[in-house]
DNA sequence: ACGGGCACTAACTTTCATGTGAGTACCTTA
DNA sequence: TAAGGTACTCACATGAAAGTTAGTGCCCGT
């Protein structure tokens, strides 16, 4: 799981031929899903959602700072990728739950431990800009 | 207020909790690592140079359509974030090698499969804007 | 009856990431 | 002599992302 390497000789690991070729082109459809994906509100929301179904209000107080504006936005952008479902019930109140796709779970599952790198490093990195 | 998650087939997975507590407050350290990584241009970067050293102009011509300036400002917040290693050579005609440090492929390691995720299911997700 | 919560939408503004084009200083090859 | 490669930096422009403010219609508790 570590990379137990010196200095110098830390691993060069081959992408995978069709990732190599297929990333790094300009305007390829992965760099546009990318961009959903990684957006400053669009992990915090997939992150939250992986934890289960939740609501309009629970999201929005989940995300911290998130404006309404974005939460609609980003959650319409993650719906009209599939990776996010939306259930409107039409009650009153109103009462909608988001919860994830099976697609959504799948991006989930490599997100989580991404995010949580990041939060374990960050001290060391915003501290350590030696 | 528990809520579990109605999928067929996709299941709810709780975040440890540290992570729940420590990503979604506002103003915490790893909203900015995870902004500098999701970059549109680190990712790129930093899955370039997972296949080893590189010079600087074999990263202008890998990471198609980038500019000077962005491969020149990605590389400097890489570099002062402890992900990538700058050697720089007094020869003339100057030659500058990047690498990643090892925490830059502990990080590559995880992006590489969401990546590779992303650019999978870009055509479905484009395609299927139903 | 008044404020508040719910789930939004629309219009407008600001901020910031990114793009553009130029310049630097040296050397090699044609 | 000129063109081109190497690794940059700087000033300025633009455009997309994000923030701000307001408004909608309904209902519930006090």
């Amino acid at each position: 799981m570590k990379v137990s390497a010196r200095s110098d000789t830390a691993q060069a690991a081959p992408l995978p031929v069709d990732l190599a070729d297929g990333v790094f082109p300009a305007g390829c459809p992965s760099r546009t899903v990318l961009d959903h994906v990684t957006s400053k509100w669009g992990v915090l929301i997939l992150l939250a959602l992986s934890e289960g179904e939740q609501r309009w209000s629970d999201l929005r107080r989940r995300a911290e700072g998130i404006s309404e504006k974005m939460l609609a936005q980003t959650l319409k952008t993650l719906e009209r990728d599939g990776l996010v479902r939306r259930d409107a019930q039409p009650v009153i109140p109103p009462r909608v739950d988001y919860s994830l796709t099976d697609r959504g779970y799948e991006l989930s599952a490599l997100l989580v431990p991404l995010v949580a790198w990041a939060f374990e490093n960050a001290e060391d990195i915003v501290n350590g800009q030696r």
